[in-house]
DNA sequence: TACTTTTGCTTGCGAAACAAAAGTAATAAT
DNA sequence: ATTATTACTTTTGTTTCGCAAGCAAAAGTA
């Protein structure tokens, strides 16, 4: 499973790992959806098919962009987290909200509204902080807690 | 060549658009490697094959991410240009470069550096408008001479 | 004017990625 | 002990990708 890389071109290398179908969705899911366990993935609204999350998972965590851990109580569910090179995405998943919000929406009659967004534009890094330490915290008291 | 969109994320269908091995990578080209024809895309560092620069360079003009123009005096060569639309892509094109820059680099060990990337961490708003201007400033060249 | 090259594609075919459904093995709940 | 849940794997397609070749129109050259 390893990665192969196209040229030197840093950008181009980017999405030799991110630019796919899925990669993205699956950050942005544990990121602003909470989902971190198998079963949370597969209950989305994307519907994604399990072989493809489960080959996806493995690929993230190779590439240490999430780390796949048990619980000390459970020995059977698995929680997938970000690691900060993960958490570091968040900025990519903001853009892309912004510019799906004014460019995609007239292709996209069913397309929702997320409230956040004139927060996200009138600025920008502090929600891009707000979003990485209120994951930061949610997955302090997942561990701890051990809860759904 | 109707894209579909899975669900009602903003996100995901950022992602139903752009989240593929090529579209990005294009849009790159011609933003900051000033690729406009047919030809200059084939002759890339990332050596794209004919048939799949010919279907996304369509999928891209039906989306109204760039157009296909014929110049007055050469009836032969098209030239590709970013719409609106797509130089909006210029902020999302920037992070990709910030987060390859910090987390793929160990990864990729031909990668080269971009000189650029001091700046446009310091300064990002300021960098993303200069590369917006200095396209626009380009293609108004391009279509006036009719130059290469 | 004829010929050669360039440009912008299309076609065909094999390989890889993606997808739907079913199956499995280990664990947890009843 | 039985059943359900979770996290996969396997199987069987389908779609996308990638290479090589081919081709037609326009442009350049003799």
């Amino acid at each position: 499973m390893d990665i192969k890389f196209r040229c030197q071109c840093p950008i181009t290398s980017a999405l030799d790992i991110l630019g796919d179908k899925w990669i993205l969705v699956i950050i942005k899911q544990m990121l602003i959806e909470d989902k971190k366990t198998f079963k949370d993935f597969t209950e989305s609204d994307e519907a994604i098919a399990t072989n493809i999350l489960a080959s996806k998972l493995k690929c993230l965590e190779e590439l240490g962009i999430i780390t796949k851990t048990q619980l000390p109580d459970n020995k059977k569910t698995n929680l997938y987290l970000l690691t900060e090179k993960g958490l570091a995405l968040t900025p990519i998943i903001v853009e892309l909200s912004i510019w799906s919000d004014e460019n995609v929406r007239e292709l996209n009659s069913i397309m929702r509204d997320s409230p956040e967004i004139a927060i996200m534009k009138s600025d920008k890094n502090t929600f891009i902080k707000m979003i990485q330490e209120n994951y930061k915290a949610k997955i302090g008291l997942a561990i701890k807690n051990d809860n759904k």
